[in-house]
DNA sequence: GTAACGTCTATTTTT
DNA sequence: TAGACGTTAC
């Protein structure tokens, strides 16, 4: 232990060897925090304390898993394995398996997704005759969410007038109606939501005191990380653990609070020494992580934020490059110049792929970005996204499987019943459930006892039915005996969803086979990892446990060496060696939606916070001056985060004159040169005129001129100087070939109307369109 | 009841 | 642009 001690600086050292009462460690983004968190549970055991008194919740599964490896390497692998280690979620739907029979649920309860929260909740609205366009099934969905999070019950809403209030003037005035539904209906299914497996803890907790004594006792040592992100119901949970013994660390950074859209209360961090008796507290304030220009340009941004609490952030390591900003004509060129400066910098520096990330704001913007990286043979992972347990065909394998354990698991019976087509449609499925909710029975149960019930459903029908049960049945048989993998191996031949798959010959369609294959492996991998466990229990739900729970960015497989990309949400807690962060405009980031209020700002402030601080030695910020959104294209202006940094710490390079492809010449633009065209709209934010001339000798990279995508030069040769006019044959980037048909506007407005090869003719604005005029 | 087609609309982040 | 959803024809 004094090994691992020594390595420790004096700041990490003192929280890591404190053993008892409450403390708090402000922790700083790349100040090792990790590290602190791993020995101090190391040292704890140490001295003495057991491994199975102590309780650790992070926010993410990955990181869990990585801190337990890295507890395993210090005190052993079967010490580490008692360990209780995981995200609340986890944590608590395996106690909830012990305990739920308290509140009425089956241990074998189903764990909802967020899809199978939104169909539910969907088909409420739709049941209920609601008009759909009011009820959004995404806004009723988050509303109740966040009720849930506050502990705002079902009772506990109709006792509370303001609530109804507040939904009555948002036009929704029934929320309350379909907020009880929604919870009779997963009540019965026997499943609980993402949210309920902290709200029923909350409930466990609270009217059960033996079972509250039971796990305080338990959890006698109680660590939390990222506690900046918890949400009201978390907070109370972990109070009332911690409340007999008061040994609670937890560890977090108000300058990384990302969450609160989902219900993260910063206050909870902000207020934690109000909550405990002599709460100590720690901070963690040298970055062992990045250049002193990144630390120092994350300073000068979060200095703007006026809801923090107070640190200084700062590192001994070398000064390095400053951040640069580069302005990209349209999301594609922001694409390229990502390309091309990663391939570059790579040749130059002997990187590799995985030295780089790209960060983005919203999902969407990553296709841009792949198609660049494409073309130049870059390999890249996106993470984050649709993950693969969320993919249709998954869903559906997992459905079978969800259905076997839990017959009253409405939303999985919904899945399968017609898929593969079975001859089940809608129709039948309505009456069904009429009848179910009518008779306070489960789907299933009343498609079993459908003989002796009067219900308007044809002969032919019912037998189809009989035949689903009688399937059903089988499969639940083979499940007494046969392991996960064998069943599920098994139900996916004999339903029909392989054959159905197999159908489709389209490159998608492989795509889906290949997918279910992948988690047929998965599921192999998993029965033989608990053959390994002495107390393997059943591994059917235990992988479906794991399955609703995870995410993506668990899993990391295929080539190790890509480039990152990912939500810069998804990137808390990595680093990487050059990042570049895209999109850097306002609307976008910050978000068109999040900039109405102070508080919404901040924490967009705080995601770019978090952005720059994964950078280990060179950050990137692009914005472009025009975007595709929503299929159009649209005008951009630079996001007020890029003027926020302290100008000693950025290096605004803007894009040599070549780079903006004049295209055509100045017949279709009138009279107006082509490059003040390009400027005509004047921008908000002002980038001063000094720092626009670059220092070559100061860049370790290559300088700009380098990074002219090759490409771009070579079409501009061929697009330079060439009149365009009505029967052109033109090369487009993303449509092909074409014929032009009319042209229309002049100056900026000039268009075109283009007849592609392919098909469709379009009407594209000549101003962005790369159009390369073809030379007969 | 099914499948193909057409229309509409949303794009903020996720355990 | 693409996915979800509804409508229409069989």
């Amino acid at each position: 232990m004094e090994k691992y001690l020594s390595q420790l600086n004096d700041a990490q050292l003192a929280p890591t060897i404190q053993v008892d009462g409450p403390m708090i460690i402000i922790a700083g983004a790349g100040s090792g925090k990790t590290r602190v968190l791993t020995y101090r549970i190391a040292y704890l055991m140490s001295k003495g304390v057991d491994s199975f008194n102590i309780l650790a919740l992070t926010f993410t599964n990955k990181a869990a898993k990585e801190m337990k490896g890295r507890i395993a390497d210090i005190v052993g692998d079967s010490e580490a394995k008692n360990l209780w280690m995981g995200t609340f979620h986890s944590v608590f739907a395996k106690i909830l398996r012990f305990e739920g029979h308290h509140l009425g649920y089956p241990s074998n309860f189903t764990i909802y997704d967020t899809q199978d929260s939104q169909k539910l909740m969907g088909s409420i609205i739709k049941e209920m005759g609601l008009d759909k366009d009011i009820y959004k099934t995404k806004q009723v969905y988050s509303r109740i969410s966040s009720y849930k999070n506050s502990l705002i019950t079902v009772k506990a809403y109709f006792k509370n007038p303001e609530l109804m209030e507040a939904d009555a003037m948002a036009r929704r005035p029934r929320i309350g109606e379909i907020y009880k539904e929604y919870v009779d209906r997963c009540f019965k299914a026997g499943a609980m939501d993402f949210d309920d497996l902290l709200l029923r803890t909350n409930e466990l907790l609270t009217r059960f005191p033996n079972v509250l004594a039971q796990y305080q006792n338990k959890f006698r040592y109680i660590l939390v990380d990222e506690y900046q992100d918890t949400n009201h119901s978390q907070y109370l949970i972990v109070r009332a653990l911690a409340d007999r013994f008061q040994n609670i660390c937890v560890v977090g950074d108000d300058a990384q609070s990302i969450y609160a859209f989902r219900g993260a209360n910063i206050n909870n961090i902000l207020n934690f020494q109000k909550d405990y008796d002599d709460v100590k507290m720690y901070r963690l304030e040298q970055n062992y992580r990045s250049t002193k220009n990144i630390v120092g340009a994350a300073n000068s941004v979060i200095e703007h934020n006026k809801t923090k609490l107070d640190k200084i952030v700062w590192t001994a390591n070398d000064i390095g490059e400053k951040v640069i900003v580069h302005r990209a004509m349209t999301d594609g060129d922001e694409g390229r110049f990502v390309a091309s400066t990663i391939w570059e910098t790579k040749m130059n520096h002997q990187l590799q792929n995985s030295d780089f990330a790209v960060l983005y704001r919203t999902n969407a913007q990553s296709r841009a970005i792949e198609d660049a990286l494409r073309k130049r043979d870059i390999a890249y992972r996106i993470y984050g996204g649709l993950s693969f347990y969320q993919r249709k065909e998954i869903k559906d394998v997992t459905a079978y499987l969800r259905l076997i354990l839990n017959q009253a698991d409405e939303e999985a019976l919904k899945r399968v019943i017609n898929y593969p087509a079975r001859g089940i449609g809608q129709t039948t499925v309505d009456r069904l459930i009429v009848e179910a909710n009518a008779s306070n029975k489960t789907i299933y149960d009343v498609i079993k006892t459908i003989d002796s019930i009067s219900i308007n459903i044809n002969n032919g029908t019912k037998n189809k039915l009989r035949d689903f049960v009688t399937l059903i049945e089988s499969y639940k048989v083979m499940n007494q005996t046969a392991n996960a993998f064998d069943l599920a191996e098994h139900v996916t031949k004999t339903s029909g969803l392989i054959r159905e798959l197999g159908k489709d010959g389209t490159p998608e369609g492989i795509t889906k086979l290949d997918n279910v294959q992948e988690l047929l492996n998965g599921i192999k991998d998993f029965v033989e990892g608990q053959l390994e466990l002495a107390d393997a229990g059943d591994s059917l739900a235990e992988f479906l446990e794991d399955v609703a729970l995870a995410t993506d960015l668990d899993a990391d497989k295929g080539d190790p060496d890509h480039v990152a990309l990912m939500t810069i949400h998804l990137a808390k807690g990595l680093e990487f060696g050059h990042v570049f962060i895209v999109g850097m405009e306002e609307d976008l980031f910050p978000s068109g939606m999040s900039m109405n209020t102070r508080s919404e700002l901040e924490e967009e402030r705080r995601l770019f916070y978090v952005a720059l601080t994964r950078a280990e030695k060179q950050a990137y910020l692009t914005y472009t001056l025009s975007r595709y959104r929503w299929g159009k294209l649209i005008d951009a202006e630079p996001s007020r985060f890029i003027e926020e940094i302290d100008d000693e710490f950025v290096n605004i390079t803007t894009p040599l004159k070549e780079r903006f492809n004049p295209m055509l010449d100045a017949s279709i633009f009138g009279d107006i040169a082509p490059n003040k065209v390009r400027f005509a709209k004047p921008k908000t934010a002002k980038m001063p005129k000094k720092k626009t001339k670059s220092k070559p000798e100061n860049f370790e990279i290559s300088a700009p001129k380098k990074m002219v995508p090759v490409s771009e030069a070579e079409s501009d040769s061929d697009t330079l100087n060439t009149k365009l006019e009505v029967g052109s044959k033109v090369n487009h980037q993303r449509f092909g070939r074409g014929e032009v048909i009319k042209l229309e506007g002049k100056g900026a407005d000039a268009k075109a109307e283009i007849k592609f090869q392919k098909g469709d003719t379009k009407k594209l604005l000549l101003r962005f369109a790369k159009l390369q005029i073809m030379r007969e």
